[in-house]
DNA sequence: AAATTGAGTTCCATATAATAGAACACGTAT
DNA sequence: ATACGTGTTCTATTATATGGAACTCAATTT
């Protein structure tokens, strides 16, 4: 049905695009509102190129300026976002399995996709909360510390997934925090589970048991988690909730092929 | 403290950004997954150079493409937003007074602020009813036929309002929805009352009353809006709420001044 | 009070990147 | 078999972004 396979550009050169994404970057991943000069300081760019550069993300609503003249994220971002969000396929899909898994354990329940060398949490479920939050739903975390992000490597064919690993700057959160070696290692192990653990790997006290969710072209890479306090959630529990965890994984899958359609 | 006034350029011409905004827009606003040729046809561009500029956008993940050579919103937009929205100080300043608000009211409850013609809304709270309704955090609404909108431009100096009403391109959505006299008849009206109402003037079965927002210097307007199906929210129910939505406004005001900070 | 520093803005010749248009590839319908 | 629709690639030309310097304005320092 479709005319041409449509060529994925892995990485390359974006041009202009690419420079002003690397200010946006820098600007939204910041503390908080940044100086010109802060900026400056950052962004290797010469001042008056800087100043247009900055200008036209303003003007666009990409970044806003407070009274200070300071830089911050601009809520045009948030219009994109919500339309990202709010039509998301894999999303609307897993929703309601991800709700019974919330109902079974009475613990958060995470949905992620794998983006680059970063986990984008696309849902989450908790205790009573009706309300969805933004604060923890489209924030990337990195691959190596989190459940899911095992749980996506452990699908992904070897050497994919060891180039995907040589990509990573890891950076150690907790005293658990893999290394290169020690990431490869687990998600062998992870492989023949079925399901991946987050032994305070990102942030003490916090522990989660994740599995995998993938289209059959790998097209789609993510997982599922059940995450909570280290108090509550022992590893003994961990343990029992990683069938309950594989099997809403599998129905999200069977669910996807016929809501998404089988490949006409 | 503050060095040299930023220029805060008002409209003007953005370049490549400008262009490339335009195909995002264009692919976001979408009802869903678009062509090479919808879009082809939505811009005004050639073939070329418009495959370029699409390859740039996928390339730095602010679209994506599926399996059909369709592009839809991409997830990089999530991660950027979810670090626009967890740290925007008016939120975090009136998020406490906003749960108060639905405590009291049992219904939902808005947070918005104006960026050009469109509310943004920041924040939502909602009861435990179930009742489907169609605003997210992150959604545009335009500013004539909401309530925030309607309380927004009510604060604004004449002039700016009516240059403002001047920008926008009605559009009936239902039979109460407002044209640009109408609109401004009632922005009269809203300016002695202090509030306004939404009698289902975007969405049938649908009202709110809502109380502006502002800054001293207005560099930032807004509203809350209390909302709720138009069978429970009879317009003498909506009429008592008005004088709590007032005060909650005004409560929200005051912890501005304390935690932005008096300009120093 | 004058001079100096720091922060941000504007200008312009040059280099670079975006553009338009045509040609190509490939699957689908006639 | 042929033509068509759809998407991709290539290249000379043109438009745009760049970098460096000069400039403005306010806040410190001497």
């Amino acid at each position: 049905m479709s005319a041409a396979k449509a060529s994925m550009p892995e990485r390359g050169d974006t041009g202009t695009l690419g420079k002003l994404m690397v200010l946006l970057d820098v600007v939204t991943h910041a503390d908080g509102p940044m100086r010109f000069t802060d900026i400056l300081a950052a962004a290797d760019q010469p001042r008056g190129t800087l100043h247009r550069q900055l200008s036209h993300l303003v003007q666009e609503g990409l970044l806003e300026i407070d009274e200070d003249g300071r830089y911050l994220p601009g809520l045009r971002l948030l219009d994109l976002a919500s339309r990202s969000w709010g039509r998301n396929e894999f999303r609307l899909v897993a929703e309601p399995h991800l709700k019974a898994l919330q109902d079974l354990t009475g613990e958060t329940v995470h949905l992620g996709v794998l983006r680059g060398t970063s986990i984008i949490y696309l849902d989450k479920f908790e205790g009573q909360q009706p309300v969805r939050m933004y604060s923890q739903i489209g924030n990337a975390s990195p691959v190596y510390c989190t459940g899911v992000g095992k749980a996506a490597l452990s699908i992904l064919p070897r050497e994919r997934a060891g180039a995907l690993v040589g990509e990573i700057a890891f950076h150690r959160f907790t005293a658990s925090t893999h290394t290169a070696e020690s990431l490869l290692a687990e998600i062998e192990e992870i492989r023949k589970q079925g399901h991946a653990f987050d032994r305070e790997e990102h942030e003490i006290g916090i522990r989660c048991v994740a599995a995998p969710i993938w289209s059959e072209n790998l097209s789609l890479v993510g997982g599922i988690s059940v995450t909570g306090p280290a108090y509550r959630l022992t590893m003994e529990r961990l343990s029992e909730w990683a069938d309950p965890v594989r099997g809403t994984a599998q129905r999200i899958m069977e669910a996807m092929r016929i809501g998404l359609g089988p490949r006409r």
